[in-house]
DNA sequence: CTGAACAGCTTGACGTGTCAACGAATAACG
DNA sequence: CGTTATTCGTTGACACGTCAAGCTGTTCAG
């Protein structure tokens, strides 16, 4: 409270902020960035596709999701992008669409044998990078990781702090 | 490895894949998608900048940095983006950029009043917001969270696996 | 001095993510 | 029934991020 000063607060050569790489945000951005530069790399070098494709075969070819509203749902993936990518995977042939059901509106979407072939081949690798991971953590401490992982997921929702 | 029977692994209705939620980079992306949005949101409601403008903001202002390069180095962003949101930034009146150094590469940046009152007013929100994140976790606690990840970004380089 | 190497920055192309407006089909309610 | 609300999906607009090619200016070898 009290923003009496902030812009006093503020001369010709700032703040002496936290040097940037101390913060919990910023280190998680870096971390997601290479961790993503990593698996993107991997799913490139062995004829993948792009990362956001990948994850959605992956929900497809794990059964828990046969249409894009499921998609959603599983993954928390936006809605726009899923359409979107589930477009391209057709083009490029790993997915078929059909809208049999008796609701028009939706998708049923399956792994052609091209599909299903990529997602075979991908999956011990990426598998393996998992492991390769999570390698150098104990059970505790995967646990406590979880748990912290579980408790910033929490606060990252509600900010109260005033309006 | 023996991808022998990757695709006779693969029948109609395939692996049973971990549930997703449980892998670590799927909690660790929706984590910052969360994280991202809640930060953006905050800087949006005080009529700020959009996030990646104001991370670039803040490390002018911390001093840490008064050219692009710098800005690349400290902040570990991609230098193209960087140019681009420096740009944005120098037409939204947020900054200047004087060429006058005996390199005439380099653009020695600075903050304009505008962008010093902008930062100085929303520095107080972002710090809160910190210590909310933070706010439940021990100094213990702290210190491990930021260990695992210290390990995790030693993980997510290198990563053999043949080739 | 000149040319090759390099450094700072720009630009293009593409992928990723988010939001909101929209269309079509279905469901729910009177 | 028919109107209204809801749902599944599409589309446009924009921000974010990454990579590589290209420019201009500087440095350094010869």
């Amino acid at each position: 409270m009290s923003n009496n000063n902030d812009q006093d607060a503020v001369p010709g050569d700032l703040h002496l902020i936290y040097p940037v790489g101390n913060v919990l945000t910023y280190r998680l951005s870096k971390l997601q960035a290479r961790l993503n530069a990593q698996a993107a790399d991997l799913l490139r070098r062995h004829g993948g596709v792009p990362l956001a494709h990948w994850r959605v075969l992956l929900v497809l070819s794990s059964g828990l999701a046969t249409t894009q509203k499921e998609i959603v749902e599983v993954a928390a993936f936006d809605k726009g992008q899923v359409s979107r990518i589930v477009d391209r995977l057709i083009e490029d042939g790993f997915l078929v669409s059909q809208s049999d059901t008796d609701d028009k509106r939706i998708r049923k979407l399956s792994l052609t044998p091209s599909g299903k072939q990529m997602v075979g081949r991908l999956i011990p690798l990426m598998q393996k990078r998992q492991a390769h991971l999570v390698g150098s953590f104990s059970d505790d401490e995967k646990q406590q990781l979880f748990g912290f992982l579980d408790r910033l997921d929490e606060v990252s929702g509600k900010l109260s702090l005033q309006e």
